[in-house]
DNA sequence: GCGCTTCGTCGAAGCGCTTCGATGGTTTAG
DNA sequence: CTAAACCATCGAAGCGCTTCGACGAAGCGC
């Protein structure tokens, strides 16, 4: 019976048909219990992520729904894990009880003890982010680098001189999340390339952290013309920043969201320009990633580096003449 | 050996003891699919939501936090477990196939095909929110009436006399959803219990929209003084269209969020005043409710319905004197 | 026509647990 | 002092599948 539905021997079509007959009759059902014991294979995937008690952004939904929908393609389900980030052994555990077969695992940091934890107990997995070693790790990640850069070309080539960068908080920088340390660099590196001012800021993940901070720049390097964030949260603290000040986006201060989604952009007045989170491209990669490991099949070269494209809003404009 | 582990027979100290040592010793875990077979249970509830693609807002995240701590107290796993609002078959089967030993619907709506294929397959399940009917099902729900009347009793004590109510989409209340109907009906009833000038309209869940409604609004009823708003996205919208006209708040106009988290209200400019979704109570009375049909244990006599409490912010204030 | 491979089917052996009945040692009541 | 009651442990029977080996029935070339 079982190869009739697996096809893992021949069969012939008439016998399968009665089967399939029988099994619509009787409402059989496989019982996953029993596949997963005979089998060894529990055909699920676990996302965990770390506390989604910060509410889980656009970007992630658009990240669920792709890898979701991949797996499935391939006979597999995914399921969202919550777990906080202390919980590596609980983590690691699921796999080895069985719960699941693999492991995508988000918001990594360059130093990440789950991935240790892992590891060590050769859990097959996949990073969302990168750890600093890469070696024998699968992973998927946004192309920071490439972002930050097209973010800094654009407004450069749009005129602007002198640009601030606002990112993650101080925290995760100091605690080497990925991103943070990435997106920092290359904004660097891109200014450089360029020629432009930069300033660059970490900021809480709040709108009044982001208020103050913006208006710390205002105070410091009034010439800034552009901002580039990659905090939603604290981007609304920048643009009321600007308000307060009087300074109109985009005539006089542009505003450019990097990392984000367009939805997010759309809260404002005018809409941002965004440079969009890949979620979705992510999404099916990280589970062709895991997939590629788990069937033991040589992950066909796909890269690994996603990009974020450029979504016009109304936030950017050209440099005001001074 | 099971024994030592669940204690459902009288073991002797010793012998338990002996028994962890050996366990941490070998690095032992007990395979889930084998227990499951056996004890005819998976110790999974699944979280089921439509779509996470809308991005999971903060009480979601909340919620997620408590029903998984609960859970886990319990001795289960809480799993999020994404499906389209039409597969629900495929949420059914979760269960029938022993994937899960039960089911929490989100989002459920007053008619609910979702419902009815769990309660023709005799599948456990709670639901967050209610259906119109309610015989032999467990639910648990915010308690939209106390809410409405609470957001309008804290504006007609500021001396507001003419408040309009910015609800969900046109669309959810066409379909039934509860939470849209049932905060409309109670939004009415406590304006004519305090002799308010009550107008109501739906909006789409867009920033656009609630500025467009907004403004159409202050056309019609020039008078309006106090907006009640229950979208979190057309909100941003409607503080918009109150800049727009140089509205002040809360000077001018005063504007209460129900139903939401004050994170989202923060990123207002004035801090929004809010009645704050009670995610976290929900989660852990969800999975009790839950439980309870899966333990076959008298649900112990806790409320159903919860309330949403005030969390001040600066968006409220005395009505204007004209 | 005979041995050869290939195809389709059947039967049986586990997968690693939980659970129940049986066993024997120990305590308590009559 | 004996019968009943209790406690702790052991052994074995599945739970409902997958998978493998074995077997008969065809298909092939010489």
């Amino acid at each position: 019976m079982s190869y009739a539905l697996s096809g893992a021997r021949p069969i012939g079509t008439e016998t399968r048909a009665r089967v399939m007959a029988a099994i619509k009759e009787l409402g059989f059902e496989r019982n996953a219990a029993a596949r997963s014991l005979a089998a060894r294979r529990s055909h699920v995937l676990a996302l965990v992520l770390p506390t989604v008690a910060g509410g889980l952004s656009g970007t992630l939904g658009e990240f669920a729904q792709a890898a979701s929908q991949t797996a499935r393609d391939a006979g597999y389900h995914l399921v969202i894990w919550p777990f906080d980030r202390e919980e590596h052994a609980e983590v690691r555990d699921l796999v080895r009880q069985g719960q699941a077969d693999g492991v995508l695992v988000m918001e990594v940091s360059l130093h990440d003890e789950r991935i240790d934890a892992l590891l060590a107990s050769q859990v097959p997995f996949t990073m969302i982010g990168r750890t600093a070693e890469l070696d024998g790790r699968s992973w998927v990640d946004i192309d920071f680098e490439r972002t930050l850069t097209d973010a800094v070309d654009h407004l450069a080539d749009l005129g602007h001189t002198t640009i601030a960068f606002v990112n993650h908080s101080q925290h995760s920088l100091d605690t080497g999340y990925g991103p943070t340390v990435r997106a920092r660099d290359a904004f660097h590196a891109a200014a450089v390339a360029r020629g432009i001012h930069a300033t660059d800021v970490t900021s809480d993940e709040s709108p009044l952290a982001g208020r103050l901070t913006t208006s710390a720049i205002l105070d410091e390097r009034p010439e800034t013309t552009a901002f580039v964030t990659m905090n939603e949260t604290a981007t609304f603290g920048v643009t009321q920043a600007l308000r307060d000040r009087r300074l109109r986006v985009p005539d006089d201060v542009s505003v450019l969201a990097v990392v984000t989604s367009p939805e997010v952009g759309a809260m404002y007045h005018p809409p941002l320009t965004t440079m969009r989170a890949p979620g979705h491209e992510l999404g099916r990669r990280s589970v062709e990633e895991l997939l590629a490991a788990l069937e033991g099949t040589a992950p066909r070269e796909a890269p690994r580096l996603v990009t974020c494209a450029l979504s016009p809003g109304a936030s950017t404009g050209p440099a005001p003449r001074r």
